[in-house]
DNA sequence: AGCATTACTGACAATATTGTCAGTATATAT
DNA sequence: ATATATACTGACAATATTGTCAGTAATGCT
């Protein structure tokens, strides 16, 4: 009768990947609220006490999460860019990609409940890119041309909360504005605002 | 020693207008976990099973914010457009000072919660914007110009989610990026997002 | 004034949720 | 093989949270 009490058990790291990856899908299917400790156990196959073991508290679960989004979009990010000679609606079309399928939500999210989390490594991620476009762009520049520093931050700051607020609220829009959700929709709304930023002279 | 109990008793419009604004205070000051009946009801200075008697359940509260926060922001939006003779960069800030100030947070996390909450009233509010904007842009154009419908639709999308994204990250990114928290960032922000829209002869 | 209606509250119930703890099982080292 | 370290679990505790209910008090009506 003795039943036959197989325990599984993982290295640490194994562990936390494991309910890192549980807690996401529970983010990104129902929301915030859906951050529950014995539903994310029960997702992850696990017993609830074991993700206090791993993470010490909720609040220790929800900055790990904070660091896995950002390095997340980082890597995505690091991706999109580094492709090599794509279009400027391609590297659009990535970055917008990234933050979605939860991404977004997630860090929106975070930014509510944990508004200076990350701050540090999220500052090293916008420089980090600013200075990669700003670069480009006075590469591509003419010779002599004085590329202003500022346009190639405000360009950065428009994509990225435009390619937030697409993972956010961009399904419904297209939805409620009669747009077909489709891939050709997205390819045609990427090449406009390609077209849009180059018609300044902006080379991407 | 009878306690002189002194009861208010508001108008069932009253106090359903109380709860909501002190719900809404909620959700701005601690984001969506703020949404707490014995949090809102102590902020709000009534006992919490009066929010109950109002909404029928937490779900009902949820449904009436989600309404309150559609009406808001359509009445926001129609004030920027309706006022006379503003320029684009005008226009721009208004709709995006919209959002900001807890208004966006709040429809991010309804998106999420609520996903299907109330399309048929976004929509309507979309359509109609999109609309407007596209007799404008058509107005402004050259005669015999053949403008074209969906580059309004998309143009209304562009505006809408990068406002929805300044709205939730637009202040870290800022902070993050260098760039100085103070009304004359947002200017010449909003200044060379007109330019970069007009460039492409697309009156506004 | 008396009456009906209902906004409102305190007390209670049921359940959910985070966290603790003692003990068990498994991998690794010796 | 034995011992050590620790990943892991079930049971329990403390508190939070939504919801119910009976009763109270304020308002409007006749």
């Amino acid at each position: 009768m003795a039943e036959s009490a197989k325990r599984v058990r993982r290295t640490p790291d194994q562990a936390r990947r494991l309910i890192l990856d549980a807690a996401q899908a529970a983010i990104a299917r129902t929301g915030p609220e859906g951050l529950r400790l014995h539903d994310i156990a029960a997702a992850a196959g696990v017993s609830h006490p074991l993700i206090l073991h791993h993470f010490g508290s909720r609040a220790g679960l929800v900055r790990a999460l904070t660091r896995e989004a950002v390095v997340e979009l980082r890597d995505k990010l690091v991706a999109a860019m580094s492709e090599p000679d794509n279009t400027t609606e391609e590297q659009l079309a990535r970055v917008f990609y990234a933050f979605r399928g939860g991404l977004g939500q997630r860090l929106a999210w975070l930014a509510t409940v944990d508004p200076d989390g990350d701050e540090s490594a999220a500052a090293m991620i916008q420089r980090d890119f600013a200075d990669r476009l700003h670069g480009r762009r006075v590469a591509a520049a003419p010779p002599g041309t004085i590329v202003s520093r500022e346009e190639s931050l405000f360009l950065v700051q428009l994509i990225a909360i435009a390619a937030l607020g697409d993972a956010i609220y961009g399904a419904q829009f297209r939805r409620s504005g009669g747009l077909p959700e489709a891939p050709e929709t997205d390819r045609r709304f990427f090449a406009w605002l390609a077209t849009l930023i180059r018609a300044r002279a902006l080379p991407v």
